[in-house]
DNA sequence: AGAAGATAGTCAGTGCACTGAGTATTTTGG
DNA sequence: CCAAAATACTCAGTGCACTGACTATCTTCT
């Protein structure tokens, strides 16, 4: 087994021209580490919550068992998804069987999204598993660090949102 | 222009059967956050640093700048993309004429890697940007809480590495 | 040397995420 | 009332990210 650690005795060579600009350790910047955060989080989803339905497509169940009957836009507002994007991750959910969609008869250009029984089925299942995932996800930092952790990233997050 | 907050005078209906499974407040749970920290990330990304590099394109040529030569696998080792995913971001860089990809004549399984004149001013222009942007992204925090947010990052985002 | 295994990369398929353009419908203002 | 603006959604295009299957090459072990 190879060990990994090759980050530190880098060779400051100079492979020909004189490396002027040095290379900047994305360890510390937070974007470098939003993306490995999120690949890890993703992956720990689907080895430990489901295969088959993602954790956008969670979301969205979860925003519909709060309140049924919301139309597709409200719902990509309520889980932070665009509306293109909660467009693909709704057809998959209708695929599914997970959720009904159809027309609003007061106004046909909203499309309003329901759950089904087997959504509700599907959303209660998952629900228990989501709470093991946050234990392994979390599981380096003690408590304390958990919720400052979860304080930290909402704040970030949520500045973020403003900026759209 | 219209206020948002059509969210209200909505039916609180409890559409025919009791919600005996009420929906999860996904605003606590780290997998959803990390979703959206990476999505504000990618929007400050665009705005600030580039339009035309995306960020996983920015970490590949970091790498490269770090240390030239480097074959594809290796790379994507380092900044955290499968071999699938760095294949894709690199055809990329090598069609913007930022790298320049070649077989290695000793073992030519491998593809070598290698920062064009090109990619090198980009990566220094770029660099410069990443300051402002990482200061804009952390700026809801205060000086301690930006290193702490940082480190937990961390801590979290290497924990799950070791699972995959 | 030759078979078995490991390694690097490609390719097809799925899915999230965003932009910009376009359609249909509703609301609003003159 | 009716044209202009706003709204909800769709569609095409780009890009990241992963899996599983496949190819080519190199290494190892007998």
């Amino acid at each position: 087994m190879m060990r990994e650690e090759g980050q530190d005795r880098q060779h400051k060579d100079r492979s020909g021209k004189g490396q002027a600009v040095p290379a900047l350790d994305l360890g510390t910047h937070p974007g470098h580490l939003a993306r490995r955060l999120q690949q890890a989080h993703t992956l720990l989803w689907t080895t430990i919550v489901s295969e088959e339905v993602t954790s956008p497509q969670f979301a969205v169940l979860n925003a519909l068992t709060g309140e049924d009957g919301l139309d597709q836009r409200t719902v990509g507002e309520r889980v932070g998804l665009d509306r293109s994007t909660i467009a693909e991750v709704v057809r998959r959910l209708v695929a599914r069987g997970l959720v009904d969609k159809e027309r609003d008869t007061k106004d046909s250009r909203r499309s309003v999204l329901r759950v089904t029984e087997e959504g509700a089925r599907v959303h209660h299942k998952l629900s228990l598993r989501t709470t093991r995932m946050n234990q392994v996800f979390l599981a380096p930092l003690d408590p304390q660090e958990r919720s400052v952790f979860l304080e930290l990233l909402k704040r970030v997050s949520d500045a973020a949102e403003g900026l759209r």
